[in-house]
DNA sequence: TGTACATCAGTGAACGCGCGTTCACTGATGTAC
DNA sequence: TGTACATCAGTGAACGCGCGTTCACTGATGTAC
């Protein structure tokens, strides 16, 4: 079974760090084990350390990652504000609610994020300010800085919302939490585009 | 040393549940075992289980006393929307942001929270629209129903910039987003209120 | 008022288990001849 | 083109440790006489 060519190794790593980032979001950092992260790719608990220096290490890429893939997606969105109108509503959505595994990281992970070490932090801070850049240019193209509160305000928002979302067990409040987050993100966007 | 009084059981279990609140904001719920958390209270890992059916049963306590006691601190403040607006202005300190053992436990916790059992859920969700309740009443006293959408917003945003704050290592943008923070939470106030 | 006793909150050692990490080993690979 | 070999990604057992949980025991208590 194993065979490796030139970029095998590369190839490894990046699956590991792919499917570590799933697992952290469906069970927490501290949740997820070495093996079980290891068996998710397909792979035996050992291997582990020819490819990271430790847990921290892993967590410090994979919080790298999946920001890095958010700010990707962000800019497949329709251009402008139109596109973060079709953000709000994805974001909060039923279906991202009950997937945390597929899902925005912050939601998933910020408390515990707050908990990690200085790589950790550094490299989500980097993505999480690069989202609110691109919040900030679609809101106002022309002046992106002066949007930057309602961004801060949009993003955190946001996070808030599907995580309070997902602490509620009830779907029938948890539905009505994500729908008064829609109308009040659509509010905010509305308000800070449409300022002359 | 184990002297006890009729109300003494009572008392130690209050006392378990107050610093394993302190504990968990900290070090996190997956961070925290349970011989620490009898230390923290001044007892060994034996007596837990005299307590506590489970870790789970406790996490479930301590949720639940956590929101109480946030429900009751916002009663002291002043009456109406100026309660809210010092509200806001400490949630959204230095001081709150770097000291998480006495602060808001859905700042410390809500993601963690979110995977817990449903007994920690529905505590944690009966605290948390006890608070949004309290916003509403502050925001419009004569129809808080309208206030809703606002005071989940206000809500959201504040936990989400703490946690945020907490992420971001360097001081300077930590400070920059608790101040964007301030002025956000204050337009949403100001917004609502002065509607008719 | 003073002594004997049942109660039970708390002790601390032990349980099996999964954690993060290490390491001697395996075996498919691309290369050398 | 075919064989021998060095490389190294991956294996899987083992390390000590702390986890959640159990339990036989201790010893200060309030009560009975």
């Amino acid at each position: 079974m194993a065979r490796y060519g030139r970029e095998h190794k590369e190839a490894t790593r990046r699956r590991i760090v792919e499917t570590a980032g799933r697992r952290f979001k469906q069970d927490g950092i501290d949740g997820s084990g070495i093996a079980t992260l290891m068996a998710d790719a397909g792979l035996t608990n050992g291997a582990f350390y020819a490819h990271f220096d430790s847990k921290d290490d892993l967590v410090a890429a994979v919080v790298e990652d999946q920001l890095g893939r958010q700010v990707s997606e962000f800019s497949e969105l329709p251009a402008g504000v139109s596109g973060l109108e079709v953000l709000v509503v994805e974001y909060l959505s039923p279906a991202h609610r009950d997937h945390c595994d597929l899902g925005c990281p912050s939601a998933a992970l910020l408390d515990e994020i707050g908990r990690c070490n200085g790589a950790t932090k550094d490299g989500y801070a980097a993505g999480a300010m690069a989202i609110v850049d691109e919040i900030c240019t679609r809101l106002k193209p022309d002046d992106p800085a002066s949007a930057r509160g309602t961004a801060f305000a949009l993003f955190t928002m946001l996070v808030g919302s599907m995580q309070l979302a997902r602490a509620v067990s009830d779907k029938e409040s948890s539905d009505s939490i994500l729908r008064h987050g829609v109308r009040s993100a659509q509010d905010m966007i509305r308000r800070e585009a449409n300022q002359q």
